[in-house]
DNA sequence: TCAATATTTCCATATTTCTAGAATTATAGT
DNA sequence: ACTATAATTCTAGAAATATGGAAATATTGA
């Protein structure tokens, strides 16, 4: 996943209502939830949850089969696995040790 | 950190610019980079990158310093670090294995 | 065939974000 | 005091996103 790719799928998380369904889709497990479900869980208006998931499809964050009516929406772990490794270089490298530190915060002021 | 602190966070990083800038400043390391240093990184007008540097802050990406004229700009690992931390929760809850396993892909068609 | 269900697509509107030039502020050096 | 430098704030237009009602599509079951 490219630098583009990465961007697209954080901003795609980056809304309360696609991360709160993402959430959802988690938590429901590898056979996912239908949309439906997720919107009686999330409370919001069918075309608004239609259109925040067919983004978060798009960019690969989760997958869409169809069973008759409903549409099963499924969290792609694996996406998600590789924001977080894309993420964990950019916050290791850089940094002294191999595990994450903290920066040492100096004698210096933070802007008010 | 909760659910909206994340998801503002996330939508920072989601933009190429602000997360070119992030990489940048954590590759610079725990003393970060100045303005103007970043600026001449990756090549954008000043006003719009001053604009994106803003953002970041305010959500807690990263912190500005002001040493005389310059201002330094300084990236919190640690709080990529929580981010980090609440996307693997997503990732793990649901899943059998402590570490992350990939969904059985059972017999059901993908959406076209 | 008809009604109900599940979901999307269409549409319009409101809001936010992005972009960058121009003006402004703050500071350092002369 | 003056000039150059570093960066922000102001401003405004363009583009993208968010929202949700209404209509359309697909599919099931009676």
């Amino acid at each position: 996943m490219d630098h583009e790719a990465v961007a697209a799928s954080l901003a795609e998380l980056g809304n309360t209502h696609r991360l709160a369904a993402f959430r959802f889709l988690v938590k429901a497990g590898h056979n996912g939830a239908p949309v439906g479900e997720i919107q009686k869980a999330l409370g919001i208006p069918a075309s608004t949850l239609s259109h925040h998931l067919a983004r978060m499809a798009k960019v690969g964050l989760i997958r869409q089969k169809k069973h008759s009516r409903t549409i099963v929406c499924i969290p792609e772990y694996q996406h998600l696995e590789t924001l977080i490794s894309f993420l964990r270089e950019e916050c290791c490298v850089g940094v002294q040790t191999a595990e994450c530190s903290l920066p040492d915060t100096e004698g210096t002021k933070d802007l008010p």
